[in-house]
RNA sequence: GGCGGGUUGCCCGAGCGGCCAAUGGGAGCGGACUGUAAAUCCGUCGCGAAAGCUUCGAAGGUUCGAAUCCUUCACCCGCCA
């Protein structure tokens, strides 16, 4: 076979290095057409819950590397396509949300996906719902425009439509989901000459969907159409990676709080930094390379987790936010000497981990551990938490309470304000005592 | 539309009238070890201080007594039309 002349793109190229692309079509072609120009791109974000989680960084992040590259991003929300439902990835069919959900979470996500991409200057990246141009759409003229360029036996041979036809079955409407998807790329690629779709490995089927109906109807004249898919993070103890046992890691701090998002990054299993730094960190190759040498020589400093927690805690909560995470996490584990640190500083750190509020209602009402255990979320019921004192994993003051009925008091208390409780070794908890 | 099978605690899954708050596994949680890691070992795992209360798709019923029997309803899976 005639070696044929390899194309190379810096973009592409340190992509593949950071281990960030699953699939894309011809290589060489889509490295010309980077090299040739601001190209725009788009991801689609559909709106399954009422924020992204970690997991949606890493396309989410992609878009970005892309813009810093020179390229135009357009974030996409699926205002049409979360009222549908993507089959992609999943045993089961889900359940329809109400328009007014939907529309709610569209907002949410409008404005978080906005803050991680630049939306002034010259490659500005724009933020689009498929809303907008599906709303409009009759059945007859979808049937007609997009569904006829549709092989019901292609579709079939799809993954997302494969797995569900052994097991579970498919409703017509999550059949259909691909073609929206597809009507997606050719409205962006009319509107915006969009030239780039990227998604997660599990998106590749309909973006493969969007090319074919991009090259059916424009017939192969325009330029061409690429796709670029992620691959699913994974993890070496084979849990899915973002869940903890509380739930996923939002995004949004209303949900996952920033020193809960901190903790997270930081408690990366020593197997996984290495290609989730690759992954997640915008550092750049020679950078990331010596992070990751210092944290192989010292992997108990945990020099690489702390970095990747102090960069992504910064890029999504802020600056001022990351520090005050940080530092809460290190008051808490360095021993409980936290009398020693100044008030406010005590206050950022206890605030930015879960926390309550305890009034006193008469003079010497001093509330049982018991209790604050569950008002701080600590523990999930009385039971729970007399079970934790039993089995040793409760403190108060950094001080193992071994009594089920100890009583709080004002000595344990940091700058005469707060009570700070653990339990285990790593879940802290504050409750302000207000008189 | 017809026939058959199913719905049990976070998940999987036993139970088939009292000994069932419900076997077992996994996950989770706590302890020991450690690096706020991994692996391992030990303990724990509905609510309640207790008496007791609420759970086995939903609602009724039979019975001294039901997750277990009956009726209706809902949902899921399969086969046939």
């Amino acid at each position: 076979m005639a070696e044929s002349a390899q194309t190379t793109n810096a973009l592409l190229d340190d992509l593949r290095w950071r281990g960030l692309v699953a699939q894309t079509t011809d290589d060489n072609e889509l490295a010309a057409d980077l090299n040739s120009g601001a190209l725009s791109l788009y991801c689609g974000f559909d709106p399954t819950a009422a924020s992204l989680h970690v997991g949606n960084l890493v396309p989410l992040l992609t878009l970005r590397r892309f813009q810093l590259h020179g390229h135009r991003p357009i974030a996409l929300v699926g205002g049409a396509t979360g009222l549908i439902g993507d089959p992609s990835g999943r045993a089961t069919e889900r359940t329809l949300n109400s328009d007014e959900i939907v529309e709610d979470w569209v907002e949410r996500i409008r404005r978080q996906v906005s803050s991680f991409v630049d939306l002034d200057g010259e490659h500005c990246a724009t933020v689009v719902s498929n809303l907008d141009w599906t709303e409009s759409l009759t059945a007859i003229s979808f049937l007609r425009e997009v569904g006829k360029h549709f092989s019901v036996n292609v579709m079939l041979s799809k993954d997302s439509v494969k797995t569900r036809l052994n097991d579970q079955g498919i409703s017509f409407t999550e059949f259909s989901y691909m073609l929206l998807q597809a009507h997606d790329y050719l409205e962006l690629y009319r509107r915006h000459g969009c030239r780039i779709q990227i998604g997660g490995s599990d998106q590749w089927g309909n973006i493969t969907a969007g090319l074919d109906l991009i090259r059916k109807v424009e017939g192969g004249k325009g330029p061409r159409a690429h796709a670029l898919t992620v691959p699913l993070v994974t993890k070496a103890d084979g849990e899915k990676f973002g869940k903890t046992a509380d739930g996923a890691i939002w995004l949004d701090p209303e949900l996952t709080t920033p020193y809960a998002f901190y903790q997270f990054w930081l408690n990366t299993d020593d197997r996984d930094i290495a290609s989730f730094t690759k992954l997640f960190s915008m550092a750049t190759k020679a950078e990331i390379e010596q992070v990751l040498e210092a944290h192989e020589a010292e992997p108990f400093r945990r020099s690489a987790q702390r970095g990747l927690a102090r960069e992504l805690t910064a890029l999504v909560h802020g600056q001022h936010t990351a520090e005050q995470a940080e530092a809460a996490g290190i008051a808490l584990f360095s021993g409980g000497d936290l009398s020693e640190l100044d008030e406010s500083t005590v206050a950022a750190a206890l605030l930015s981990a879960p926390n309550a509020v305890h009034t006193l209602t008469e003079p010497d009402a001093w509330p049982e551990v018991v209790d604050l255990l569950v008002a701080t979320g600590l523990s999930e019921s009385r039971g729970a938490a007399r079970r934790t004192i039993k089995e040793g994993g409760a403190y108060l003051d950094n001080e193992r309470v071994t009594d089920q009925a100890s009583i709080a008091s004002a000595d344990q208390l940091i700058h005469d304000r707060w009570w700070v409780l653990r339990r285990g070794k790593r879940n802290f908890a504050s409750v302000e005592l207000r008189r």
